[in-house]
DNA sequence: GTGCTTGTTGGCCA
DNA sequence: GTGGCCAACAAGCA
């Protein structure tokens, strides 16, 4: 499930509700493939009788920094969540880790188990994290940048290359149509095509949609939303996307699903036409 | 049973 | 080496 925005309200959650907290036990499920590339009795050991010190996120990952320059990098992959349960929660089926404070409980599940957990020990960042590209919201998202990325990967449809996070960090699918939609440009259109001021409202978009999407996602201040997509405008494609017999809400005009870019791709063909 | 699913990676091929 | 495409990963849901 996780994009940006959701990525951004799952850290909320953990981090508003253990931030200071000493993880008093850790449960773990040792044969998770969550774990590849981390051994996860090492991980539960590291973790026993550590504090939460901060968090951040970036792209679809996040990173939970503990006491003892211990750091927890955690990415959802499609079906993850974190959640807060009680301090004596049992472990269900898809929990795959818990982290056990006096006053509740840190759980992480996630059925199809694409996503991925990894410890980290040192006084900075682990290096992967120093390899995420420049956030969308950042300055160094710029129009240059786009475009040389677009030129880059001329040939292929646009709505995959939205989807690479060496250019578009935390886009997933739905933020891709809808940046898409709002753009008035056709997934499929080639990469390397896009006009000048074509690109220019590409990348405008993009940084509307970040923007727009974490303020009604994971909410404005430190307070967490309680549910995820509650506040998600009926003016957004993301609405209706999924509806049989959906209507784009800016034109009324009937919505088409198609798989583009190995993704099924949502869109109005009369706002989005595919140029030759 | 069938055919989907808000993600990423590695292998193949041009 | 680079870019484009696709299967695979795994489980749940309609």
């Amino acid at each position: 499930m996780p994009e940006l925005a959701e990525v951004e309200f799952f850290r909320k959650r953990w981090h508003s509700a253990a931030v200071g907290l000493q993880i008093k036990e850790v449960a773990v499920h040792p044969s998770a493939k969550i774990f590849r590339g981390t051994d996860p009795q090492k991980l539960k050991a590291s973790l026993k009788g550590k504090k939460l010190l901060s968090s951040k996120a970036a792209a679809k990952q996040m990173l939970f920094r503990f006491s003892s320059d211990l750091w927890l990098g955690i990415h959802l992959g499609m079906s993850g969540d974190l959640y807060v349960r009680e301090p004596d929660h049992i472990p269900e089926k898809h929990d795959h880790l818990v982290l056990y404070t006096r006053r509740n409980s840190l759980v992480l599940t996630d059925p199809r188990m694409f996503g991925r957990v990894r410890l980290h020990v040192g006084s900075s960042v682990p290096d992967w994290w120093g390899n995420i590209a420049p956030a969308i919201l950042s300055p160094e998202f710029t129009i240059k940048r786009v475009t040389d990325f677009l030129t880059r990967r001329g040939r292929a449809p646009l709505k995959a290359v939205l989807l690479m996070q060496q250019c578009f960090p935390g886009i997933g699918n739905w933020m891709a149509d809808e940046i898409l939609w709002r753009a008035a440009i056709h997934p499929k259109q080639p990469a390397g095509s896009l006009t000048t001021s074509e690109v220019k409202r590409l990348w405008r978009e993009c940084r509307h949609v970040c923007r727009l999407a974490l303020k009604k996602i994971a909410g404005d201040g430190s307070d967490v939303p309680a549910d995820l997509n509650v506040n998600i405008p009926i003016t957004w494609l993301f609405r209706h996307r999924w509806k049989v017999g959906g209507k784009c809400p800016r034109t009324g005009t009937p919505l088409v699903h198609e798989e583009v870019g190995g993704r099924t791709t949502c869109w109005a063909p009369a706002r989005q036409k595919l140029r030759t």
